[in-house]
RNA sequence: GGGCCCGUGGUCUAGGGGUUAUGACGUUGCCCUUACAAGGCAAAGGUCGCCGGUUCAAAUCCGGCCGGGCCCA
C-alpha cells in the first residue's frame, strides 16, 4: 500500500541539491565543458505551461550531459530589458515615457521587473530545473550591458555601424523604431475609398482608390500599370490632388496591380512598404505627413495635429463634402502593427542606429550550416529569414529601459563619437565623452539618448557566457558554446543575431549545436492567450501531480512541433513515478550487500541484461540528439513493461544472487536513465536503496550506465520464456485459478520448446508447478491448421508472383499443404508454368487434437504447453 | 500568396517500403497475484485525410487536392 508523495518528497530533494550546490559548474576542472545558452527568462512573473516545458527539456540535455561526465554550465539567468516592461510600468503608473525623468523612469521598470525576479528563481527550483545560481546573470545588469557596449565599441570601430536617415518601421504609441523582426502582422477590414482626382489642364477626372486618403498630403505621384491599355494616355500627364491642389504625375510601373481598385494608385512618402519601394525607385523627395507621435504634420494642413485614425475620418468627411468621394467599399488589408503593443506602426523617416548585416548575408548562412540543428528542418526557417532581408539592423530604440548606446554626437557638424572600451558600462546622457569635444570641429559633445534594441543584449549571451572580454583563459575554453536552445518563434531574432555577432565579433559559430522547441497550446491545439482566457497554470498541477509528472509530459513533447497540452500525459507521469518507486520497494529487498557480477545468470537474467543494454544504447543515442520523447518511451516501455511485467514477475520467488545482481544493475541503470526526466523520485529511490552501496552523494552525480551485455540467444530464449510464462498466467487467470496456485505438470512440447531447456527454473518457480517437462514431440495427435505465407521472404523471392503464390496456397487444405512441403517443395502451376516454392516461405500454425489424456493445452507460437491441475 | 510542419481506433500519439500498425488515455469484462487497484490480465474499437503515380509490395516514397498549425509576405 506503498505510494510516492510527491508533495513531501520533491521539496526534501530540492534543498538537499541546493544546499549541496550539486550542479554547481567548476570552472577550474579540466573536465570537457558542456555549455548551455539558456535563454534568459523574460522577467513578465507569471509562469506558464510553455516555460515550465522549455525549460525542462533544455533541463534533461543537462542533465544528461553531467552524467555523461560533462562540467556542465547551466546559468540561472533573467532578462531585464525592454519594451514589454515599459508597458506594463506606464500601464500601471498610467505615464508614459515622456512624463518621467529619464532615470527616474528606470528606476520604475528596474524595480518592477526585479520584483519578480525571487519567486521566478523559486518557480526553476519547484520544477526541479538543475541551473547553476553560481554562474547567475540579468541582463539589465551593468556587468551585461558591458559586453553589449564593448561589442558594439568594436563594431562600430570597423565601420559596421552607421547612421541612416532611411525610413524605419516606427512604433507611435512606444515612440520608437522597430526592427522588421518586431513587426507583426494582423488581418483587419478597413475602407477602399474611390477618390476623383482633376487631370491638370483638362477636363475630365480619374478616380484613384487608397485606403490611407490621410496621406493625400504627401501624395507624390500615381501609378498604372504599363500594360493597362485604357489607361495608357494618361501617363506623362499631370493630376491634381483633392484637398490639396498639388500637381502629381502619372507613371507606369510594373508593380501596380491593375485588378486592385481602380487600378491607379496613389504614391505617398510613405504609407507602406510598396510606397517605400517607389519612393526610392524614383526618387521622390521624403516628405513627412506623420510624426512620431503617431499625428498628421504641418504639411497635412487643417489635419495637422490630429491623430492618424481622426485625421483620416476627416479627410473622408471633407472629401465627401466636396463630391470628390464617389465610393467606398471594404476591403480586406494586412497591418503592420508592434509586437509588443500591437499599435499599428508607420513608415518614418528618423535618424536611427543601423549595423550591417545585409552584407553579410553569405557569412552567417555558412555559420549555420557549421551548426547541427535539431530538428534539422529549422535550418530552413532561419536560412529562408535571412535570404528574405532587405534591410540592415535598426539598432537604435527610441526607449528607456535598456542599455544606452555609448555615443556621443557634436551639436555642430554631428559627428559620432563612440565610448573607449574602457569606459562601459556607460551612459552618455549621465556619464562624459572620452574626448572633451568634437575632434573634428571641436563643438560640444552629446550624450546618445536612444538604446539598444533589445535583441542587441540577447544576441550576446553567447559572448556573455563564454566570459569574452572578461577572462580571455576562459573564453578559450569556453567558446563556442555547446548548445542553444530555444523555441522557433525567435529564430529570425535570437538565433539569428546570436549567429550574426559571434561570426562578426569572433569568426565563428556561436554554438556547436542548437535545439528548437513548439509552443504547449491549449488542449484544443488553440494558442493559449490570456485575453481568451485559456491559459493553463502549471503551479496547481504541479502541486496535485507533482515536478516529475508535469516534467514527465514536458517529456513527451518532441522537438520542433507545438504540442496541446494533455493533462492525462501528466497523470500517466505520475503513475510512472509510482511505478519507479514501489519498483525500489520491491528491489531493495534483494540488495543486502553490493551485488557482484555473477556467472551463474539464469536465462531470464541473461535476457533481461541483453534487452537492458540494448535500451541503454538507443536511450543514449536519443539522449545524444536531443530526442528526449523517443528516450523516454524507450526506457518507460522498457521499466513498465519488460522489467516489472515480466523480469520482476520471474525473480519474485528467488533470492538467490544472480537475481540480485541483474536486478540491482538493470534498476539502477532505469533510475539513472529516468534521472534527467524524473529527478526526484530517482533521487529519492537512490537514496533509499543505493547510495550505501553506490557512494556518490545523488543520482544526478552518478555516472551514465553502460550497456552489460548484448546477447541475441538469450533475448530469443527470453521472448519465449516471457510469452510462455505470460501465456500461462493468463491461463489461470481465464480458469479463474489463482496465479499463486500449484500446478501438477506443466509439458511444454514441439522443436521450439528446446531453446527453453535451460529455463526450467524460470518457468517452475514463475509458474509454480511442480514437474515440468520440455520435450520435442509428445504423443498427442496435431494438425496444421492454417498455412500462411510469409510475404516478406515471399516477396523478394517471386516479385510478381507473390500476390498469387499467397492466394493460391490459402485456397488449398492446410493439413494437404503441409503433408506435401514435408516431403519436398510445393509445385505450383502459375500462369502456364510451374513453380516451386520450398517450406520455408511459409508459418504453420498447429492446433492439439486431443489424445487420451487429460489435459488443457496452451498454443505459444510453435510451443504447445500441456498443463495438469 | 510563399516557406516549414502535421492529418493514423472515441481522444492523443509512434512508426518514413515487407501484409498481425505502436503505445497512452478512455470504454467493457475478469483478478487483492508475497512492490504498485494510481496495479495486473483480457476484449472491443482502424477502409493510416482524399485522388492519382512508382513498386511484386505504400500508413511509409512521388505528384495533386482537401483540412489544421506555426513563421513570413
Amino acid at each position: 500500500m506503498s505510494q510516492y508523495e510527491s508533495a513531501a518528497i520533491e521539496g526534501r530533494w530540492q534543498r538537499m541539491w541546493r544546499e549541496r550546490e550539486t550542479y554547481r559548474f567548476d570552472p577550474g576542472s579540466d573536465r570537457p565543458v558542456f555549455s548551455i545558452d539558456n535563454p534568459p527568462r523574460y522577467t513578465s512573473g507569471s509562469l506558464h505551461l510553455g516555460h515550465a516545458t522549455g525549460y525542462s527539456l533544455i533541463d534533461f540535455a543537462a542533465r544528461y550531459r553531467r552524467m555523461r561526465g560533462y562540467n556542465v554550465f547551466f546559468p540561472l539567468c533573467f532578462d531585464v530589458n525592454g519594451t514589454p516592461i515599459e508597458v506594463k510600468v506606464e500601464k500601471k503608473h498610467n505615464i508614459t515615457k515622456l512624463d518621467l525623468p529619464r532615470q527616474e523612469y528606470r528606476r520604475l521598470c528596474s524595480e518592477y521587473a526585479n520584483s519578480f525576479i525571487s519567486e521566478m528563481k523559486h518557480h526553476f527550483e519547484i520544477l526541479g530545473e538543475s541551473m547553476d545560481p553560481s554562474i547567475y546573470y540579468q541582463t539589465d545588469a551593468p556587468y551585461y550591458r558591458r559586453i553589449t557596449q564593448i561589442s558594439f565599441c568594436k563594431l562600430f570601430d570597423r565601420g559596421l555601424v552607421y547612421k541612416g536617415n532611411f525610413p524605419v518601421n516606427w512604433c507611435p504609441r512606444c515612440m520608437t523604431a522597430l526592427a522588421d523582426a518586431e513587426v507583426e502582422y494582423r488581418d483587419n477590414v478597413t475602407k477602399l475609398n474611390y477618390i476623383r482626382f482633376g487631370i491638370d489642364g483638362e477636363e475630365g477626372e480619374v478616380l484613384v482608390a487608397t485606403t490611407r486618403p490621410e496621406l493625400l498630403c504627401t501624395c507624390k505621384a500615381v501609378a498604372v500599370h504599363p500594360d493597362d491599355t485604357d489607361k495608357g494616355a494618361l501617363v506623362g500627364k499631370r493630376l491634381v490632388t483633392p484637398l490639396y491642389g498639388r500637381r502629381v504625375e502619372v507613371i507606369a510601373d510594373p508593380k501596380v496591380d491593375p485588378d486592385y481598385g481602380t487600378g491607379n494608385v496613389m504614391i505617398c512618402t510613405i504609407g507602406d512598404k510598396e510606397d517605400l519601394e517607389w519612393v526610392m525607385k524614383y526618387r521622390f523627395e521624403m516628405e513627412k505627413g506623420i510624426d512620431e507621435m503617431g499625428r498628421m504634420t504641418e504639411l497635412a494642413g487643417r489635419y495637422a495635429g490630429m491623430p492618424v485614425t481622426e485625421a483620416r475620418a476627416a479627410v473622408i468627411e471633407d472629401l465627401r463634402a466636396a463630391g470628390m468621394l464617389v465610393r467606398q467599399e471594404d476591403s480586406r488589408q494586412n497591418v503592420s502593427i508592434c509586437w509588443r503593443c500591437h499599435t499599428p506602426v508607420e513608415f518614418l523617416q528618423v535618424p536611427q542606429w543601423f549595423l550591417r548585416t545585409t552584407d553579410m548575408k553569405k557569412e552567417v548562412l555558412e555559420r549555420a550550416e557549421e551548426i547541427n540543428w535539431f530538428p534539422e528542418f529549422m535550418k530552413i526557417r532561419l536560412q529562408d529569414w535571412v535570404d528574405s532581408l532587405e534591410w540592415d539592423w535598426v539598432l537604435s530604440r527610441q526607449r528607456i529601459f535598456a542599455t544606452p548606446i555609448p555615443v556621443w554626437e557634436c551639436e555642430d557638424c554631428g559627428r559620432a563619437v563612440c565610448a573607449e572600451e574602457s569606459q562601459c558600462y556607460v551612459d552618455p546622457t549621465l556619464d562624459a565623452p572620452p574626448v572633451e569635444c568634437c575632434p573634428d570641429c571641436g563643438g560640444r559633445l552629446e550624450g546618445c539618448p536612444d538604446v539598444f534594441d533589445t535583441w542587441m543584449d540577447s544576441s550576446g549571451s553567447t559572448l556573455y557566457n563564454t566570459f569574452w572580454e572578461r577572462d580571455p583563459a576562459m573564453f578559450e575554453k569556453m567558446f563556442p558554446m555547446s548548445l542553444r536552445p530555444q523555441s522557433h518563434d525567435i529564430i529570425r531574432t535570437w538565433a539569428f543575431y546570436s549567429i550574426l555577432r559571434t561570426e562578426q565579433i569572433a569568426h565563428s559559430r556561436p554554438w556547436n549545436d542548437i535545439m528548437i522547441h513548439g509552443f504547449i497550446m491549449a488542449p484544443d491545439g488553440t494558442p493559449m492567450h490570456s485575453s481568451i482566457g485559456n491559459v493553463i497554470d502549471p503551479i496547481p498541477i504541479l502541486e496535485s501531480y507533482g515536478a516529475d509528472a508535469l516534467r514527465y509530459y514536458a517529456a513527451t513533447c518532441s522537438l520542433g512541433i507545438d504540442h496541446a497540452f494533455r493533462e492525462k500525459d501528466v497523470v500517466r507521469g505520475k503513475k510512472l513515478c509510482n511505478k519507479i518507486y514501489n519498483l525500489g520497494q520491491l528491489a531493495g529487498r534483494f540488495f543486502g550487500t553490493r551485488p557482484e557480477v555473477r556467472t551463474d545468470l539464469r536465462p531470464s537474467d541473461r535476457w533481461i541484461l541483453s534487452r537492458y543494454s540494448k535500451v541503454v544504447r538507443a536511450a543514449t543515442d536519443f539522449f545524444e540528439t536531443y530526442q528526449f520523447d523517443k528516450a523516454l518511451r524507450e526506457v518507460e516501455g522498457f521499466i513498465w513493461h519488460e522489467f516489472a511485467d515480466h523480469y520482476v514477475e520471474m525473480v519474485k520467488s528467488r533470492r538467490d544472487p544472480a537475481a540480485a545482481y541483474t536486478l540491482y544493475t538493470v534498476f539502477l541503470g532505469c533510475v539513472k536513465m529516468m534521472a534527467p526526466f524524473m529527478p526526484h523520485v530517482t533521487e529519492d529511490v537512490y537514496q533509499e536503496h543505493f547510495l550505501r552501496f553506490e557512494g556518490t552523494e545523488s543520482v544526478h552525480l552518478t555516472e551514465w550506465p553502460a550497456p552489460v551485455s548484448e546477447d541475441s540467444d538469450a533475448e530469443a530464449a527470453g521472448d519465449v520464456l516471457k510469452d510462455v510464462i505470460a501465456a500461462i498466467r493468463v491461463w489461470k487467470s481465464e480458469k479463474k485459478i489463482p496465479l499463486n496456485a500449484e500446478l501438477a505438470l506443466v509439458e511444454l512440447i514441439g522443436p521450439d520448446a528446446d531453446i527453453l531447456s535451460e529455463a526450467g527454473d524460470d518457468i517452475k518457480d514463475t509458474v509454480k508447478a511442480r514437474e515440468l517437462r520440455i520435450v520435442t514431440s509428445a504423443e498427442i495427435d496435431e494438425e496444421i491448421c492454417a498455412v500462411r505465407p510469409v510475404h516478406s521472404k515471399l516477396g523478394p523471392a517471386f516479385k510478381a508472383g507473390a500476390k498469387a503464390i499467397a492466394a493460391a496456397v490459402s485456397s488449398m487444405d492446410p493439413a494437404e499443404v503441409a503433408r506435401i512441403l514435408s516431403e519436398g517443395p510445393l509445385v505450383l502451376d502459375l500462369e502456364g508454368s510451374g513453380v516451386e516454392v520450398g517450406p520455408e516461405f511459409f508459418e504453420f500454425e498447429r492446433r492439439l487434437m486431443l489424445g487420451g489424456k487429460a489435459v488443457e493445452t496452451i498454443q505459444i507460437g510453435g510451443i504447445l504447453a500441456a498443463v495438469e491441475m
